[in-house]
DNA sequence: ACCCTATTTTTTGCATACAAAATAAAACCG
DNA sequence: CGGTTTTATTTTGTATGCAAAAAATAGGGT
């Protein structure tokens, strides 16, 4: 059975540890802006500081953390200017993804996004809102590999990640809720019609909504010192 | 012999091993497929193993090598549909950067970018064809610099250091290279317009172009039998 | 007390050492 | 000779050691 428990991590050992460390940012379990103490790390991760080393120069690659010259790492912290930035791609990348979408996407790949979008619908429906966010992640991940391009998908989930770190919640407003969800019946009425440009335009809206969303909450946040880790410096 | 006479660089080591081995590879002093051979880099760039992994790491995560599980990296090497792939990811990017520099170009930036244009115009007149390819990057990096979105950039950068590598020659074609004129005179009206969605087309439509010439070259080169290492012998 | 400087401690960055895997080379058998 | 196994060499992956730089702490002057 399992008798390489031990000899298993031969291979890609600073893989997990990137694998691990990114799952820590993403999941906010290092907060944005704390520093990632090698000796730490090395200890919580059970590996050397060489794989460890290793893996926080690829997140930095990826973007998720900062060298600071011979200060080490810290987890990213976004300013309102990079969420917008950032929005930016994404509403470039999405955008091109439905295009694509709607020229390549097959019946049976329809068909289940159309699955899901009722079973999205049932969940809107009762308000059960993580069931809602599993689905509505659901739907795009398979939009975007309906595209058929993975170059495409790994840049979007490059530059996604960096937003993942900011945890915000949308849908909390029962009217942004409501639009989204027409949104997304747009999403598949385009698709359904095979027309690229429409799917693009709705993909993009969608996506200014979310951002203005996530920059209302990160301005509230801002105001209001709830957030103990940011000592807010002279602005 | 150690070489470092001059203040050795306390800083970023990793750094520097990383610019340089990007250099080698988007240069195709390294070519794509070839192993890269720690212990040679390492006598090449006069470093020790630990920076030069971690700069392997980072352009791991660029896309720029591959890493293979106890064999170390090689330098990637496209398929025809990579380079596909990734020329729709870049048309997507510039398509953005274009819709968003007709948005924000400011006056002067875009009689810059004028002055560039004709200047372009010029050694295309005179068929001095390194002078255009130097004039046509500046153009294009002007356009995404006016679209004042560090992301983007960045992003856009990345992608495209990977087509680099193709080291493949455009405009050879006296057709394509007026039809690639013509839509560079296009994209200063769409501009000077500000007319984002003209321009987003323009550049889209010219990123097709160029990706059919590069596609054409790749084939092309794919049907005869490369022997440049071998048969390069004269009878 | 405050602020500035000096010394200790910690942390980072790089080089090296060592073990496992992969590759190359040699030995063996048919 | 050819093909297979065995041994040796090279190469990769990780841990450790050491020097420089930051950060933390202690000291000293006004």
């Amino acid at each position: 059975m399992t008798a390489e428990l031990l000899s298993l991590p031969r291979t890609a050992l600073h893989g997990h540890v990137t694998h691990r460390l990114r799952q820590m940012l993403v999941e906010n379990l290092i907060a944005p802006g704390a520093k990632l103490n090698e000796r730490a790390l090395c200890e919580s991760l059970h590996v050397s500081r060489t794989p460890l080393r290793e893996a926080i120069k690829t997140l930095a690659a990826e973007g998720l953390v900062e060298l600071l010259p011979n200060r080490g790492a810290v987890a990213v912290s976004l300013t309102l200017d990079d969420v917008r930035h950032t929005f930016e791609v994404m509403a470039g990348l999405e955008g091109i993804s439905g295009m694509l979408a709607a020229e390549r996407i097959t019946d049976s790949e329809l068909n289940e996004i159309q699955a899901l979008h009722f079973e999205m619908m049932a969940a809107y429906t009762r308000r059960d809102l993580s069931t809602y966010y599993r689905l509505n992640a659901s739907i795009h991940r398979a939009i975007h590999a309906a595209a058929k391009n993975p170059v495409l998908s790994a840049t979007y989930e490059q530059v996604n990640a960096r937003l993942q770190a900011l945890r915000f919640k949308s849908n909390q407003d029962d009217d942004k809720w409501h639009s989204a969800v027409q949104e997304h019946t747009q999403m598949i009425d385009a698709l359904q019609a095979r027309q690229p440009q429409v799917l693009r335009d709705v993909l993009v809206r969608h996506l200014e909504h979310k951002r203005d969303v996530v920059l209302a909450q990160l301005q509230a946040s801002a105001d209001t010192p709830t957030a103990i880790h940011k000592t807010s410096r002279k602005a």
